[in-house]
RNA sequence: UAAAGCAGCCGGAUAAUCGCGCAGAAAUGUGAGGAAAGUCCGUGCAUUCAAGGACAGGCUGCCGGGGAAAGCCCGGACGGUGUGAACCGGUGGAAAGUGCCACAGAAAUGGAGACUGCCGAUGGAUUUUAUAUCACAGGCGAUGGUGCAACGGUGAGUUAAGAGCUUCACCAGUGAUAUCGAGAGAUAUCAGCUAGGUAAACCCCAGCCGAAUGCAAGAUUAACUCGAAGGUUAUAAAGGCUGUCCGCCCACUUCGGAAAUAUCGCUAGAGUUUGCAGGCAACUGCAUUCCCAGACAGAUGAUUAUCUAGAAACAGAACACGGCUUAUGAACUGCUUUAUAUU
RNA sequence: GGGGCGUUAGCGCAGCUGGUAGCGCAUCACACUGGCAGUGUGGGGGUCAGGGGUUCAAAUCCCCUACGCUCCA
């Protein structure tokens, strides 16, 4: 789990983060990005699993926390690189990406943020 | 030894590294379930309203006990299933009334019989009479086929033929009486009453139920203040009060838009542990002990190693609690039954 | 978190005061035509979402389960 201050947690934050249509795919999660940062604030991120995606729970949270565990130790190495320019980021985890293991979807997050401009 | 039945227990552990929620100044402490699930019942709690009354309406349904209550639990009765241990049961009333019972069938509730039939004792006719005969009067409800179901069942006796006929044996129901039991009910005797099914059809009986809305309930604070409707003498109108009606309340009231943040509600409770006492049990009482998640894009995770059992199932709190239902892994323990073998 | 509704032929729908399931489109065959379209006639196709119960009999009544849709900010 992160610290709050890297968390997205308004509503109306992630409809912004939305409606610039910035994303990419890889391994079955999508990556939307926002607009670009003014301030030097930390870029905070959200994480996102549908209800139809899976219907019961322990499955939705446990992808929800593969990906917060992969964003967590890249920020730790400090190689989130280009995607720091962001104000916001959410990554969104699909079907495809329910049921594999930590390795997997830490190399899919590691391609979409190496992949980002 | 094998196969069953019932009950109980566990719901992964340890270590390393990197992390999160809550409380706290910090050190540190603490952090998902037996079902947290489905939302099928029932409570608490909150808001609005309630002078009330009538009629609707809903739920439950053997007996006794427990419980705050429940479509809940325990014990018993009865019925059914099983060789048995045991298990299952929405189990009041069809003799208050109404409806329905397709097709088939003579007939589907009205105490029927008109189809197919049996008889011709009694009376009548034919005949001298008897015997005999009869599209006679009439008697009968056994026989045949239909159907889930045919007006108690089976067997005998009686008879012209027959029949629960009340003559008899056994059985089923019903009613009365007696005994036992707290009661559901059980047993015995007598009566001779025989009445189709369906109430998860309407209904009747008994018991229970203020209504609506659910923590997105609701409270406090800050900020924007915008639109619409009716009334302002009375009536009317609008709004509200329980589904309807009677009746009642209000004189600034109702509806809507935008915003949807912060704090509270928010977890000490029909609570947990252990012991003793009462009770067959459910459960209750007393003492003792403990404080045990409280988020708001939403906390328990990731990786590695070892082990149980080489790879741990079902599954994630969102106001709380009591049940029910459904999902689910591996191992173990106790009691009981049946079968076989040996002593 | 709390309500409501639905599931019937390949598709869209009836039937839900119990008596053995239909309609339209689609599909198949035949006829009309030189052929196509079109029209007409005839036919096939159903675990009535799944399981259990009540009843002589259940798509229909009752209970449980699954899936889908929808409302309350």
């Amino acid at each position: 789990m992160l610290p709050k201050q890297y968390r997205l947690k308004n509503k109306s934050a992630f409809k912004a983060t939305y409606k610039v249509k910035n994303s990419s795919h890889s391994g079955g999660v999508t990556l939307f990005a926002g607009i670009l940062k003014k301030e030097n604030a930390p870029t905070k991120v959200g994480f996102v699993v549908s209800k139809k995606v899976h219907k019961r729970a322990v499955k939705r949270n446990r992808l929800k926390r593969l990906m917060r565990e992969s964003y967590r130790l890249l920020l730790k190495e400090n190689a989130l690189g280009h995607s720091q320019k962001y104000l916001s980021l959410i990554f969104v985890g699909t079907e495809k990406a329910l049921g594999k293991n930590f390795k997997e979807i830490d190399n899919a997050i590691r391609k979409l943020i190496q992949g980002i401009e």
